[in-house]
DNA sequence: CCTCCTTATGAAAATGAGTCTCATTTCTGA
DNA sequence: TCAGAAATGAGACTCATTTTCATAAGGAGG
């Protein structure tokens, strides 16, 4: 799990969006880089007001639009962080991923991965007349500092 | 999986409404009842719409503040089931139950229980430093239907 | 290095789910 | 029966996300 900006991911991401057939562009460039510097996620307008303050300034609706392209990709993972807000992660080309379990008195957010789970998922994903391409899994409760 | 009205369900729950503290009130009940109507996941404002043309008018802020208090006391589970909006269903006393794989394409819930996942999870939780009271599981992928 | 057409952008307005406020009505215990 | 606490319903409001639309880049073919 990267904590500092993850170029590697970004450098993947530009060259999936342009075999994508996207053209270049500013503001998904933008996007893009802006994601790498961040190792769990991040809301939308989180991303939005970070990017706001930039020379050639991007727009709102540009973050959203981004973070749709990636997430058809397979490039960025939504979730919701908080009642009516999702958040946006970006998604290492390994494969390998974690999920979260979210406090839900201060909101949070504790990454954790665990092999046996990823594999009680596969199995059952194998079964189902389902075809399965993504899952996501949340576990809420109270973190460590909120339990007392 | 009941799939009628589920009676037992309702009286439980205003049961543990009652024993809970709070006081007997048309809307909740009504909220309630409605929910015992529905075997998976309804949004607020399909029930806000349901229940809007009876006798005495349900009003969306009780509908919505029935859910809540529901969910709190854990006897409805409230899941994403689009970007944005939220569904609620009802859990059974037992502590069975399910989760869902979502059609990314058409919308379709299908539900499904899994015990190895759930041990799964269960050992995860028991091992966190985060006390985890509740979790969800979310497939998404195409359904038969739409996966052709 | 230019053009033309397509795609990308940003600002602002539109949506829509969910929340809050507040004047009333309904419970419940005393 | 009464008083105080809870519960309600309308409608205004918040806020994340989407849509619209006019404008500003990409970039393939000259």
């Amino acid at each position: 799990m990267a904590t500092k900006t993850d170029k590697a991911w970004a450098e993947h991401a530009l060259a999936a969006l342009q075999e994508a057939g996207f053209k270049r562009g500013g503001a998904r460039t933008a996007v893009v880089e802006a994601l790498a510097g961040h190792s769990c996620a991040v809301t939308a307008l989180d991303l939005d007001h970070e990017l706001r303050r930039r020379k050639p300034a991007v727009g709102r609706a540009s973050v959203y639009r981004a973070l749709e392209q990636l997430e058809q990709l397979g490039l960025v993972q939504r979730l919701e962080v908080a009642r009516g807000t999702a958040g946006y992660e970006r998604v290492e080309p390994g494969g390998e991923h974690h999920h979260h379990a979210i406090c839900r008195h201060c909101g949070r957010m504790v990454p954790f991965e665990d092999s046996s789970l990823e594999r009680a998922i596969a199995n059952l994903s194998a079964e189902m007349s389902f075809e399965v391409t993504d899952h996501d899994v949340i576990l809420r409760g109270l973190c460590e500092r909120c339990s007392n």
